[in-house]
DNA sequence: TTGATTCCCATATTCTCCCATGGCAATCAT
DNA sequence: ATGATTGCCATGGGAGAATATGGGAATCAA
């Protein structure tokens, strides 16, 4: 996994739906976009699921890439590969980052996801996702109570031990 | 682990938020760094976490690296991944060392551990950590006081038996 | 035509980059 | 030895570039 994404934070949604990508996501974007050029515009796409997803996962056309393969090698007609194909191909967009390094979100997934005015993004390797920032953080309570439960001991500690639950 | 930090010490932190990284750290930054080489910049992961913590742990290339793989070691899904990732992908971004030796420490980070003029630096074996100077000291006073009560026995012995509490 | 979408321009604030300085320490030459 | 020299280290300042964000005109599409 060579480009990854690091950070998180909060940007404002305007009324036309455009939104600031942060500027060290961009630079993953471009160098995880093998069209990319000088004074060209990167792309990346941006999975939004159904109605079980109340976050989209984007993702650089090389991490793209490497999920298209993987769903390949799925038999043909098998219930997987057509769940996999249908999230992944039909509920999906691409988008393309503008020249100021925005994109446009979509009425139809700001209604999705009931983003207003801001939107929450956070890096998840080689992927970010964006949410609406009430929904993240409801949606992390679960691990925000785990990392209350562990204490003294710190996250570290669980990736030595190797075992989880 | 090859490549360790060893030493401490308090650097100024200017109104622009820039903080001189000791020499000493910086030579093994540029070593754990595989994309370093003669005349690039090295770069390190700082991971801020959530509010529990109130210091930076800073990764090398390297570490970090080892410390992604076994985060993907993680089930996917779990909730020992899911905190991991958020910690350590999301919670955290990228620093680049400047020519004169320097790193900005956003503001973000800077409200976070509330630090204002002056940052503690102190080595971790593989990791170096940065703290406000004041809450190192509250936090280390139990390690004190453990000392302290060691009396004549030093912290070697310690290790020879092995045992912690 | 009417709302939506794209493109171009504007701007405040934040970062970067380049240059400058004082200090301490190791080295050198007398 | 001892003062002079060289060099790296920590730190400061300013100018210009980049970022995040807003507004309007031009273009598209139903």
């Amino acid at each position: 996994m060579v480009h990854v994404f690091t950070g998180e934070g909060v940007q404002k949604v305007d009324a036309k739906g455009r939104v600031s990508i942060p500027a060290d996501y961009r630079a993953v974007l471009r160098q995880a976009d093998p069209n990319w050029s000088e004074n060209k515009l990167p792309e990346f796409k941006i999975v939004y699921g159904d109605h079980r997803r109340n976050f989209l996962e984007c993702f650089t056309i090389e991490a793209a890439q490497e999920v298209s393969a993987r769903i390949a090698a799925l038999p043909r007609g098998s219930v997987e590969r057509r769940a996999a194909e249908r999230t992944f191909n039909g509920q999906a967009i691409m988008a393309t980052v503008d020249n100021t390094g925005r994109i446009v979100l979509p009425q139809k997934l700001r209604d999705k996801l009931d983003i207003q005015d801001e939107a929450y993004f956070i890096a998840m390797s080689d992927t970010f996702q964006i949410w609406k920032p009430e929904t993240y953080n409801v949606a992390e309570t679960p691990v925000d109570e785990y990392l209350d439960s562990l204490g003294d001991a710190d996250i570290w500690t669980v990736l030595e031990g190797g075992e989880a639950r």
